[in-house]
Order: C-alpha cells, then sequence, then structure tokens
DNA sequence: CTCTTGCTTCGAGTGCGCTCCAAGTCCGTA
DNA sequence: TACGGACTTGGAGCGCACTCGAAGCAAGAG
C-alpha cells in the first residue's frame, strides 16, 4: 500500500477533479497541455468517434475548444480518461459512469455520494475477482482432465 | 489444489460431455433426470427464451423431447449449462461457446483442441482478474482521498 | 367441456456501447 | 489558389445477447 502520503496535495486533486492516479499513467506527449482528438484517441485507445460520444452523453466533462472550434484535451481530460477506461474495464455501465460525471460537476458537495459510488464499485470488483476465481478452479479441473486423457490415449 | 483425484471415472467424464465440477454446483430437484424448460430456467437463473434460444444457436446439445414434443433436460443438460454459466460469467463470446459445443459435438478427436481452448481462456482470465486487482489499487486511493477529504471538512 | 397453465415456433424488438457516414469547415504546404 | 488531411456536427447503423410477442397445441383441474 502506497496510498496514504502527501495528503495537503491529494486533497486538492480530491476538491477538484478526481483524477485518476498519476502513477498508473501510460506515457504521453511531453511538455503539451493542449491534444487534438487525434493524439487523444492514440494514447488512450479509444476512437475519435468514442471521444466525440462520450462529450455528447456528458461522460466528459466540457472541453476545451480552439479559436476554430476544434477540441483540444488537456492533461486532466487524460487523467480523467484514464479513469474512465479503468472503470470501463471493470464492466462498470457507461451510465454509472455518467452519474459520477455528473456529481463531480455539481461540485463538492456530492463528495459523500462519490465515495459510496467507490466503495460499491469495490465491493463489485472484489466479487467479480472472487467469481473469476472459481471459474479459474472449473478450468483447472477441466484442463486436468483434458490434459490426462491426452497423456492416456498417447502413451501406454 | 483438489484437482488431481479418481481419474477413472473423470476421463470418462471428458469423454463423453465434459461436465463442469459437481462440487461447485447449486442444488437441484432430487432424484429426477428429466426436467421442464421451467425446472431447468428455476435452477439455472437462465429465463426459458434464453435456453431455447441457445438451442437454436447450437449452445445445447441435442435436447430430449417427451412424447408430446416439450423439452425434458437431463442432470447432464444442466451440467453442460452450468458450465456454459462460468465461462459466460468471463466474458467468454456466446460465438467461442458455440464453438466449443460443436468441438464437444464433433466427437473425441478434438479433445485437444477443446484443451488449446480451456488453457486460451484461462489465461484471459488470469488477465482479467489482473486488470481487476489493479483497478482495485485505483479506487483504494480514489476511496481514501474522499475518506480523509471528509474528515477533514468534518473534523478540526 | 372449459379454464388455466405451460409449453411450442419463429420472428421481431430492446438496450448497450460503440461505429460509421455525409456534408461541411479549417489549416498547412506548394 | 488549389489540394490533402484532420477536424466539426447530427443522426443512422451495427453486433451482441438476450427478450418478448403472437398464435397455437396439450394436459390436468373443476
Amino acid at each position: 500500500m502506497t496510498v496514504t502520503e502527501t495528503h495537503t496535495a491529494e486533497e486538492a486533486t480530491a476538491r477538484d477533479d478526481c483524477v485518476a492516479d498519476r502513477r498508473v499513467l501510460p506515457p504521453r506527449p511531453e511538455g503539451k497541455d493542449r491534444y487534438t482528438i487525434s493524439e487523444v484517441a492514440a494514447c488512450t485507445g479509444l476512437s475519435a468517434h468514442t471521444l466525440r460520444w462520450y462529450e455528447r452523453i456528458g461522460l466528459m466533462p466540457h472541453v476545451d475548444r480552439s479559436h476554430t472550434g476544434q477540441r483540444r484535451f488537456t492533461d486532466r481530460d487524460l487523467d480523467w480518461l484514464q479513469l474512465v477506461n479503468r472503470l470501463r474495464s471493470t464492466g462498470m455501465p457507461v451510465a454509472d459512469m455518467v452519474r459520477y460525471a455528473e456529481l463531480v460537476r455539481a461540485g463538492e458537495h456530492t463528495c459523500g455520494e462519490r465515495l459510496e459510488l467507490f466503495e460499491a464499485t469495490r465491493r463489485d470488483v472484489l466479487r467479480r475477482i472472487e467469481e473469476l476465481q472459481e471459474t479459474l478452479t472449473v478450468l483447472d479441473y477441466k484442463i486436468d482432465i483434458y490434459a490426462n486423457a491426452q497423456r492416456a490415449s498417447e502413451g501406454t
């Protein structure tokens, strides 16, 4: 657990945008803070289509625009997408993530609700891990059977 | 690991229908071997519609019929559904399970392929567990932040 | 005999999460 | 000035995994 550390800084993070943990981010173009949609697509693995769709359904906090109306994503947006991607990979429905995004937009007074949401998600993730481990047992069992059947038919 | 045990019996299992592990099955109506679709629905958690659909797409081995044409599922069918349910819960696409069902129907000479399929699935499950663990770390991190933020605003 | 319940079939509909299209705008290079 | 390429929008379409509906048959209870 490397979780309890610089809490003065961390609380600021919690207060303004609830970004994901920087330590687990993939590399991103250096020294910039205004990314085009294709740059973001490349570094998040989401398609440009999907990014626009996320914005439409309210899963992205408001994205900056250039003077010609093109999207210019910030590092904060990338952090947000990083978190979304993680939650998505747990199977969290998009609607729930939208709900969380709304809470963030609604302001600081929703922090309690956000905490609950994360705790519920955490329980869910634990349950899924357990389920997968059970499945693993079944798979091992069957692999064992097939491997033995094969050895029996080849050998002897 | 409770996997290596009575292999004479287990090999017979591998040979004929590749059932799931009996030890993890939920209770089912006792002493019978011919279940109506609604009984099966009740004990698998799948809807009657879904069971018929599974049969249509080839995900069920041929199901017995009563003299009036109604489905009569056997214990073996229940075992099969048990396995299907487990694989489904890992996120395995239905198409892949159909592929496996086809291998089973094709006969014993496909056992090698089935073994490969299970091993691939196993790797997949391990990867997903890892992914979930990572997500768990992120969730813990954020829960920690929110919990601290809350304590800070309440206390003092 | 009628009623209810549960089954049969096939095809259409649903919800989710994208994914793509058409038509148009803007930018940088030659 | 012309061209290629990346961007914009709203809306339509897609693939998956169900889910439901309609119309009809069969069996048991009253």
